[in-house]
Parts: C-alpha cells; sequence; structure tokens
DNA sequence: ACCAGGATGGTAGTAACTATCAATTTGGGG
DNA sequence: CCCCAAATTGATAGTTACTACCATCCTGGT
C-alpha cells in the first residue's frame, strides 16, 4: 500500500508527529502520565489540542506509536519453514530487537518505562500483542491453512510475545544496561527450552 | 486478610455488585460497550451513578471483575518443585479453567466476548495477567529466591498465561462448544512441546 | 501562478471519571 | 428492643479525554 514516507507532505507529517511525541514523553517523564493534559502537550508542541488528536487518536498513542511498521511478521515468514515456530518466532524477534537497541536507546527506555508504570500504557501496548499476533500467523500463509495449525501458530506467537514482554521489561528495570537480544535469548530459553522440541 | 463475605455487610455488597454486573453486561451484549453509558447502567440495575463507581472504579471492570479471588497462584505453589515451571503452571491453569466453566457458561462466555471484541475490554484484561504473573512467581517464595531464577519463573508464567489466553479465544469463537481445559492443553503442547523439556 | 486537497484551528458537545458534602440505612452490642 | 457508629448511598459541580462540524490556511504538483 504505502511504504516509507515518500512524498514531502507525508515526511512534513512525519516530523510534526515526532515533534508532538517528543514533547509528550519528556512531559510524561517530567509530570507524570496523568498529571500532564493533553492540552498540555498541545502547548509545548507549540499546536492546537485539535492537531495533537489527529495525529494520535489516543493519549495513549503519544507513548505508544512506533513509526517502525510490522516488519516483525515479515521476518518470521522469511525463515525456513521447518524449523518449530516458537523458534523461528524467536529469532525473528532477537532479531528486531537487535534493529532497536542499535541506535539511541534512551527515547526507547524512556517509552518501555512509562508503559510499565502506567497501567493504562501497559494495558495498551500488551493489546498490541494481539495486532502483532494475528500478522505473524497471517504471514505464514498456506502454512498456517487450516484452523488447528492457525491456532497452534497464534499460541506459539503469543507465547514467545510474552515471554519478550517480560524480558523488556526486566531490561528496562535494569535501565537498559545489559543486551537486550540476549535477555530475550535467555527468556526463551527458560520458557521453550534450549534444546528445540523435536518436530513431529 | 479478609476471606469469603463472612458479615452480612459485605453480603448485601456482593450481592449489590452482581446485580449491577449482571445488568451490565446484559446491556453491553444488547448494545455494545461503547453504545451503553454508566449512567444506563446504573438506571437499569436501579441504583445511582455514583453507586455504581463506588463498586466497580472504571467502566472496564464492570465486564472484568471477578469474585473468584486469585487462587491460580497458589495451586501453582501446590504443585512438586521437581517438575519444569511450564508444566506446574499449566497444570494449574488446566485445573482453574476446569473450575471455571464447572457452572454456567453462558455468563463467562458472554464477557469473554466482550473481552474480545472490545479493544479497552482486551487490553485491561490482558494487563490482569500481570497480576497473575507476580502472585506466581511471589506464590513460589523461595524457590524463585535470586533475581536470575524470578526472572525464568516471570517468563514461564507469562507465556503459560499467553497461551491460555489463545486458548480462551478460541473457545470463546466457537461459542464455547469445545472443552475449555483440553483446549489449554493443547495451547501447552503447541507452544511447549508435549514431552516435558528436560530439567537441567 | 494556480488551485485542489490536505493540514490546522475554533467551537460546542458527550461521557468517563473525581471530590466533596449531605442524607439515609444498617446491624451488632447494651 | 433500641441506639449509635459506621457504612452505604445520593446530589452537585468540576476536570479531562475525545468527537463532530465547519471555516481557514497552507502546500505542492501540474
Amino acid at each position: 500500500m504505502d511504504g516509507r514516507p515518500s512524498t514531502l507532505r507525508e515526511q512534513r507529517r512525519a516530523e510534526t508527529q515526532r515533534v508532538i511525541q517528543t514533547h509528550a514523553v519528556r512531559l510524561f517523564v517530567e509530570r507524570g502520565y496523568d498529571g500532564t493534559t493533553v492540552n498540555d502537550v498541545a502547548e509545548a508542541a507549540g499546536v492546537s489540542p485539535m492537531t495533537v488528536y489527529r495525529h494520535f487518536p489516543t493519549k495513549e498513542d503519544l507513548v505508544l506509536v512506533d513509526q517502525n511498521g510490522p516488519l516483525v511478521a515479515d521476518r518470521v515468514a522469511a525463515t525456513p519453514a521447518g524449523q518449530p515456530l516458537v523458534h523461528r518466532i524467536g529469532g525473528a524477534l532477537v532479531e528486531s530487537a537487535r534493529a532497536l537497541t542499535a541506535g539511541d536507546d534512551r527515547f526507547l527506555l524512556a517509552r518501555l518505562r512509562l508503559m510499565i508504570s502506567t497501567p493504562a500504557l501497559r494495558a495498551r501496548h500488551l493489546d498490541n500483542h494481539h495486532v502483532l499476533q494475528q500478522a505473524i500467523v497471517d504471514g505464514l500463509g498456506d502454512e498456517a491453512a487450516d484452523p488447528d495449525t492457525a491456532f497452534r501458530a497464534a499460541v506459539a506467537a503469543s507465547a514467545c510475545l510474552a515471554a519478550m514482554h517480560t524480558a523488556l521489561v526486566r531490561w528496562a528495570t535494569e535501565d537498559g544496561r545489559g543486551d537486550l537480544p540476549d535477555l530475550i535469548s535467555e527468556a526463551f530459553a527458560a520458557a521453550f527450552g534450549d534444546a528445540a522440541p523435536r518436530p513431529r
């Protein structure tokens, strides 16, 4: 459909989004999430409240929206079909995490901490797993044709995402000191065992 | 602290909660969650909106609050310590599901369907896993003393809960036809393999 | 240079909560 | 049986997230 921002208009749009989000996260960290109104964010960003709502339909989106699209599902679909699903998904998630932590950690870390400490944000963040899960299952295409296989794939995806989330929480509570991909790998080992469950 | 409702006052309080929740779920099913205001619920239950808010701090609680306490964590703690964690937690969750579906399914099913179809409810429901996860880890006590073991336990718990949730979703979309405990067992098999990962 | 379409802003409204105070009911002990 | 402390309930007024609608302005591709 629409790839990375190509036209100038889309670039500008992405830029104002970035500005609004940056101010929002800064204010949320300074005054707390509930202690900051959307109007405060609008004022800090130099736009009207209407504009904020146009770019971020809900206050939660100010923290949760990620301009990196759903590349995880593509990574999963690109893995060889022979291996057990939890390993394919796990590998894709570790790769994505490596890409995420490649740049500047601090903004990601600030957002993560907000997500963990604010119930409303935490809830919405976990609900995003639902979207990712569906994307992963859909990305498998014919591999998950019948309902039973699709169910097993959905289970594998949700379990992997939950394990990853627990690793994210630990990483954030350690102030991002450890290596995130390693932590996620460790989580997968704890949940699914070091050895691959033998495919039948 | 406080066990089952012992004094008469607590019984009455629990009864009015039940009345309010019943009317709320009925209205949500009839007119949709967003199409029903808290005032509508109050009117249907014959109380003032204030009373609704006193018993259910948020509109979401009208669907999500469950009078069955957190017995899952106790069940986990009661399992023998030798087995791998995912199996201990999985067994406890299957047992709890069996207890849940023993009575009348319809109210549970209606609430589940609302949770699945309404984003706000789905998110809050998933966030409850956070509480359960913590309770499970805490219930292990000395078993999860050092941070690393606690982390593995947290990962195992979150992965198990996610797998169970996927089974819940399938059960609800099948209108509760299948056997819920069996579905959950199937989910665990898909995620963690039929054979126990060997403890090291 | 122009103009269609997108971005922005203002106004007014709805509904989920919250704080506070007053009124009413209740239930267990003398 | 009565009575008081405590709990439950209710009314009012306010804050805030979010929506619909309309007018305006700005932009960028032809």
